[in-house]
DNA sequence: TTGCTCCTCACGTCACGTGAGGTGGC
DNA sequence: TTGCTCCTCACGTCACGTGAGGTGGC
């Protein structure tokens, strides 16, 4: 017989859960929404009218934007607790994309109104600074996440050497701003110095943080446009008004005032570190 | 001289804006930011400190979403007015999928809650209706922008013919579910007839809309989860629940509450109704 | 002179959409 | 038998990211 009992073809599964066929056809080809049955003649793909069920599921994540992935492993899930906790996860996610493009929009509304105001750039020599530090190779995206992670350790172990010197800190060095993503050293300085003692990526340790001479700026508010300050900042050094330019190491960062800090993200403060070419010491 | 005065590499220039070298490629390729200078013969880039400028409102145009075509409308914009108007226009549109995301999540939670009823299923035959339509083969994405142009129209037809004589519809046929767009006739009965006339696609014009035997169900709420109502519907219709089956016309929608007759989605009441093959007459 | 920076292909990502060209089913 | 539905490539979309392999500049 060439009815399939039960079951209905694509164009008719189609009109049942309003998803296309090139839709359904992509479901099929990575494994999301199999057809029940496949004629292996004729490759005609039938659907169960139980798969409904999954279909209305599927559509409704894909509309929250949940990747197809995470969808597989919700209709995947040994449990409905296990299927509500990845719901719950994403919905957690949406939050925040919602939070960040609402920040998004008052930085570009801020660039618009022209209150931004042009940082002012001073010179200044940072010592060497004993410190904790935690390397680590990061991507922009997670930058976030990363420094969440580290800076508590970090402080952590400050306190058990001997105590918190100063404002935490990061150098971004290594493509971090052309690849974004590279090497970022986060450090929290140390009231009196430690044995130096190596570790691996994203472990603290103690250690000497490199001084040098930079240009120096002091952003206020959120992260989101520090590349204002970034502009100023830099295009003063590489118009050449603070000596010799060229690459001089990593950019250093300094947390006056951390997100963690301030309840109010107009409140965080932010000194960017440009490193500048100090004179070698046998120019006369 | 190697030296391009006034002028800094991608690297830098990258430093300068948070974009990354491939980022500021990517908008060479497109001419979105094109370098103020690039050496025939390495093809390396140089650009200039005044297009930080340009750099940092594409960040933010684009860390909003803005697709880059709207960027560079912006970017060559005339005058002020001209540029604010397309920002201003694509922040309503941000502000239009942010409420279409809060309903999806609405949507996903209703399902997973169980707060969805499955709707009774009736027969029904349609009479022939005299009315006003319009025709035009739409996407699924324009549906609601091309209801909207269309219905008014509609409506103003009609008073001038003689009059509404019951609530609007739509025919959706030819591939509109399988495809997410196909030919859509947009309907108003008419009291009493008037001359069946011509018109081109989209244009409002007075005919006969067929009629048949159809499954209907009732749909309460938003357009959203109307698939609910359609899996319901279209599943008894395929279980054989309701006579032959088989294609027999576009899919009907009529409009007992639309969007327009009240302010709250939930007051939504659409009649999906499915049509139905009806007994050749010549059968015994 | 050595790295470092820069270059250009070519291909990958994500979730499908768009045809072209051809066959099966009622 | 005629359309209608279904099929499978192969390629396109959008905004970049990811190497590979090679060259220029200080």
């Amino acid at each position: 017989m060439t009815r399939h009992a039960g079951l209905v073809t694509v164009g008719e599964f189609s009109r049942l859960t309003h998803l296309t066929v090139k839709t359904l056809h992509h479901y099929d080809d990575v494994g999301l929404l199999d057809p029940a049955d496949v004629d292996p003649v004729t490759g005609y793909r039938y659907y169960a009218l139980d798969q409904v069920a999954s279909a209305q599921l599927i559509r409704r994540l894909r509309a929250v934007r949940m990747p197809v992935p995470q969808v597989r492993a919700v209709l995947g899930a040994p449990d409905a607790t296990v299927r509500e906790g990845l719901i719950a996860a994403h919905l957690d996610q949406l939050r925040r994309e919602l939070a960040d493009t609402a920040a998004a929009v008052a930085n570009l509304q801020l660039l618009l109104t022209g209150g931004a105001v042009a940082p002012s750039v001073t010179t200044r020599d940072i010592p060497d600074l004993p410190g904790v530090v935690a390397t680590g190779r990061v991507g922009r995206d997670l930058i976030g996440a990363w420094c969440a992670q580290v800076y508590p350790r970090l402080y952590a172990l400050a306190g058990r050497l001997g105590g918190v010197a100063g404002p935490a800190g990061a150098l971004y060095g290594d493509g971090w701003f052309e690849d974004a993503r590279g090497e970022v050293t986060a450090f929290v300085p140390l009231t009196g110095a430690a044995e130096p003692a190596p570790a691996p990526d994203g472990v603290p340790r103690a250690a000497v943080v490199r001084g040098g001479r930079y240009a120096v700026a002091l952003h206020s508010g959120p992260f989101d446009d520090i590349d204002r300050t970034y502009a100023a900042l830099g295009s003063q050094v590489t118009a050449g008004a603070h000596g010799r330019i060229g690459a001089a190491g990593p950019i250093r960062e300094i947390y006056l005032v951390s997100p963690d800090d301030t309840p109010d993200p107009a409140g965080i403060r932010t000194e960017v570190c440009w490193p500048l070419l100090t004179a070698p010491a046998t120019d006369p």
